[in-house]
DNA sequence: TCCCATACTGACTTATAAGTAAGTAACTAT
DNA sequence: ATAGTTACTTACTTATAAGTCAGTATGGGA
């Protein structure tokens, strides 16, 4: 054994990542990580020393992962057209590809069992997802892309919120629900 | 012991329904029901012999509240308006005042953990819900009192979708989301 | 007054959870 | 060659979960 394999790690957080946004912080057990990949559970501890540590981290990196690809958006001087599609694309595939939520929603419905700082890394992702989809607002408006009439952290709160609802519905009711949700989306913008 | 009290049952289905709809099927046992009523987790199995059964007596529940709710509306003739603010502030009470959430979105978020009654009541739940919805929506529409270019059912979804995100999102970002989200649906509808 | 159903308690079982500590195989640098 | 670091395994502990079952106190009816 020990053949030492720097993707353990990896294949611990790309799993965890799995069980977390599919079933929540107590959906899920280390070994749901452990007995499909063939390792002990003391494998994961050696790795991420507690369950908050690990899903502190699945967090991170859903972070990291939004913060590199909105940067790039607004680097190669996307419309707001175009980063909207590109977040709502990629939401779309987290929910009907990989059947997972948004970690803000496991962590939301679950907040008065979570560790602290669980609740404190995805109150951050929730305050930097919000402002990014408000200065794609912002500028949407500007560009007379979109159209609406209140406060531009209003409508994307407005839009994330029903994006995190369309992910539920759409696994009591089916998966076309996203895209019916989607539409209205971009039609309540004026597209 | 034992003064036999009729409300024992209806104190037990009161707190899993808090429990429930506040942090999931996953996110409470039998002891948050038991000790802080003074009795034993045996107690609440003579109710209810398993915690399926108990969450889906909270699910039957919900959905028997919002029956009797919603056919009142539409005996008495409420418009399409009024009964789309009565939802509206049903919803808005669970969320700020009882912090509950609704149970679609627990069943929702933990789907492949539950068993399988408890789905199926859930997905009986989210269809009256929703037919409810695209009636008032369609009703709104003949009225002239809401403005919208799509479905009726797809717009249901969607206001549906956006109250259930208005949740989660209002425990990571505060309370004052809730009434901007709402605020937000009023506007799209053309209110 | 005895009986019987109701509404529990007490004591238990079985399963599973997160986490820990000591030991070990393999690679790495000296 | 060997000492140390990395990446684990084995075996364990402690806590908590749902669920079971035999026993018991209480009140109502024949």
């Amino acid at each position: 054994m020990a053949t030492p394999r720097t993707s353990t790690r990896e294949h611990i957080l790309k799993r965890a990542t799995m069980l977390f946004q599919g079933r929540g912080y107590n959906g899920f057990s280390f070994k749901d990580i452990s007995v499909p990949m063939g390792i002990k559970n003391a494998a994961i501890h050696y790795h991420f020393s507690t369950k908050s540590d690990l899903c502190s981290a699945v967090i991170e990196r859903y972070r990291d992962l939004l913060k590199s690809e909105t940067s790039n958006f607004m680097k190669h001087g996307g419309s707001a057209r175009f980063q909207l599609e590109a977040y709502l694309a990629f939401i779309r595939h987290e929910i009907l590809d990989a059947r997972c939520m948004c970690p803000l929603t496991n962590v939301a419905v679950a907040m008065d069992t979570l560790p602290d700082e669980i609740r404190a890394r995805a109150t951050t992702l929730a305050r930097e997802l919000l402002a990014y989809l408000t200065r794609v607002m912002e500028l949407g408006r500007e560009q007379g892309e979109f159209q609406f009439n209140c406060a531009a952290e209003q409508k994307a709160l407005s839009v994330k919120a029903t994006l995190q609802g369309a992910g539920q519905l759409a696994r009591l009711m089916g998966p076309q629900v996203v895209d019916q949700v989607i539409d209205q989306i971009r039609c309540d913008l004026g597209l």
